[in-house]
RNA sequence: GGAGAAGUAGCGAAGUGGUCGUAACGCGCCGCACUCGAAAUGCGGUUGUCCGCAAGGGCACGUGGGUUCGAAUCCCACCUUCUCCGCCA
């Protein structure tokens, strides 16, 4: 959420970074807005201040022994006004909040002007996309052939993006989340944490999730709760409405979850594979810090992503999200996108973001810069540490043999129990 | 799921229709004094937010409603925590 008080002394710079971003937004109606709600507001103040007055004239009156009626009279009416305009005011402050709930966060100045990820420039290229002796398949028919995964069994039992995952398929996805979370946690200075999976409505607005994207959430029935589309919600919502101790800054958390996504507007696009499922694992990273450090920590942040697969021998790239691709609450982006042989291009697996402020508003976390110093909202940021389906789907690919096997990494080995090869 | 109890500042806790909710009292924290220094002691300070150029106001006692001239206090609904029972991995 944008800082009201900078919208109404700022419309231009507001209205140039929501323009960047090919937001429509007309300022001049919420301004309008505001201006009003701003003016009823000091009226019912001053009948609330008149009322105060009053009623303690009242109650010396009555202690006196003397009559108040012609007061309490008076004050029946005064008080009737305000319950009147306190009504209409709520109405006013509600279609304000709703304006500035819905408006995406400014895109920081380091980010590029662009339209879509087309334009999203590339930052660096870590190790060149592997170059096969055979005809590489699709990371579907390598599990097939495998027996790892079941792709069909998982739409018979749920629908279709559901997965089941079968021996060492179920082991690599597992041995992916240790060996991501020991690594964050040993090397990183992260600390983990497992969230609920099921957020409430408040924890969803924190985070901007909604109320825009409503559709792209699954909603338990009968309940206010979400399943999570990523641990990010959880994890950022955990210090709600807290002020935090400057010294406790940054604080760095790691997360493993499964999410949910409805993946609506999706249909035919991935259909096959792990691509773009409606749940899946991920292991997340989180963190909260000062202004002052938050663009380096975000640089840090994506460099802890970027171990991972670096670590799992991975090709990749990084691109920095222009303001036409930047997400609804994010102020800088980087992707990190790994090759993907089947795609024959990169695939996004990593989303590294710094939100600024903009969700320290909407959930109200906040820090004491010094011990007696006014609260400010702190600097949140997240960013996948790395997404696990997708993980496997590049491992898959990219590390096939012509006969069929895949091998394992190095580094994963050990949480394979010894496999070095995964064969049929 | 059933029965009971409770939600007030960083923590504990008082207040049960008006005469001070920047909230008694205690702890903690900050400053000062005393001291070579510290402890102990004494004195003072210690919520957040909104409107306003300011002066000055408004709001907040779990949340949302209601009653009243006036609500932390009375009524209703909901949320959370605790105790007991039931169920359960």
């Amino acid at each position: 959420m944008l800082d009201l008080k900078f919208v109404r002394a700022n419309p231009e710079i507001v209205a140039e970074g929501l323009k960047k971003r090919g937001a429509q937004v007309s300022l001049a109606e919420f301004l309008a807005l505001d201006e009003k709600w701003r003016r009823q507001l000091a009226e019912v103040e001053q009948l609330k201040n008149r009322r105060n007055t009053v009623s303690e004239e009242i109650a010396l009156m009555k202690t006196a022994g003397k009559d108040a009626s012609a007061q309490i009279a008076d004050m029946r009416e005064v008080s009737q006004k305000i319950k009147e305009m306190d009504e209409s005011l709520k109405e006013l402050e509600a279609e304000i909040e709703q304006a500035l709930l819905t408006l995406p966060n400014l895109p920081h100045a380091s980010v590029p002007v662009g339209q879509d990820s087309v334009d999203n420039p590339v930052m660096r290229i870590w190790r060149e996309p592997p170059k096969f002796g055979f005809d590489p398949r699709p990371h579907w028919e390598v599990a097939e052939a495998l027996d790892i995964l079941d792709f069909e069994r998982g739409s018979k039992v749920t629908g279709a993006r559901f997965t089941f995952y079968k021996g060492l398929g179920a082991r690599l996805e597992r041995a992916l989340i240790n060996f991501m979370l020991d690594l964050h946690t040993g090397q990183h200075g992260y600390t983990e944490i497992i969230p609920p999976f099921m957020v409430n409505r408040e924890s969803m607005i924190g985070t901007g999730q909604l109320p825009k994207f409503e559709e792209d959430m699954f909603k338990v029935e009968k309940t206010d709760y979400y399943l999570i589309p990523t641990a990010e919600v959880p994890v950022t919502n955990m210090f709600r409405q807290e002020v935090l101790e400057a010294e406790t800054l940054p604080i760095y958390l790691t997360a493993y979850s499964a999410c949910f996504r409805a993946e609506a507007g999706a249909a035919g696009r991935d259909t096959r594979g792990l691509i773009r499922q409606h749940q899946f694992n991920k292991v997340e990273l989180v963190k909260f810090a000062t202004p002052e450090t938050s663009y380096d920590e975000l640089e840090k942040l994506t460099a802890d992503a970027e171990k991972v697969l670096q670590l799992l021998e991975l090709p990749y790239r990084v691109v920095v999200l222009c303001t036409g691709d930047l997400g609804f609450s994010a102020a800088k982006t980087y992707d990190l996108e790994v090759w993907l042989p089947s795609f024959n291009a990169y695939k996004e697996i990593s989303s590294c973001s710094n939100f600024e402020d903009f969700q320290a508003r909407r959930a109200g976390i906040r820090y004491r810069p010094a011990p007696k110093a006014k609260p400010q909202y702190v600097h949140t940021l997240n960013g996948s540490g790395v997404a696990i389906g997708r993980t496997v789907s590049a491992i898959l690919e990219n590390f096939q043999q012509e006969d069929g096997s895949v091998r394992i990494p190095e580094v994963l080995r050990s949480y394979m129990g010894g496999v070095e090869y995964i064969r049929a």
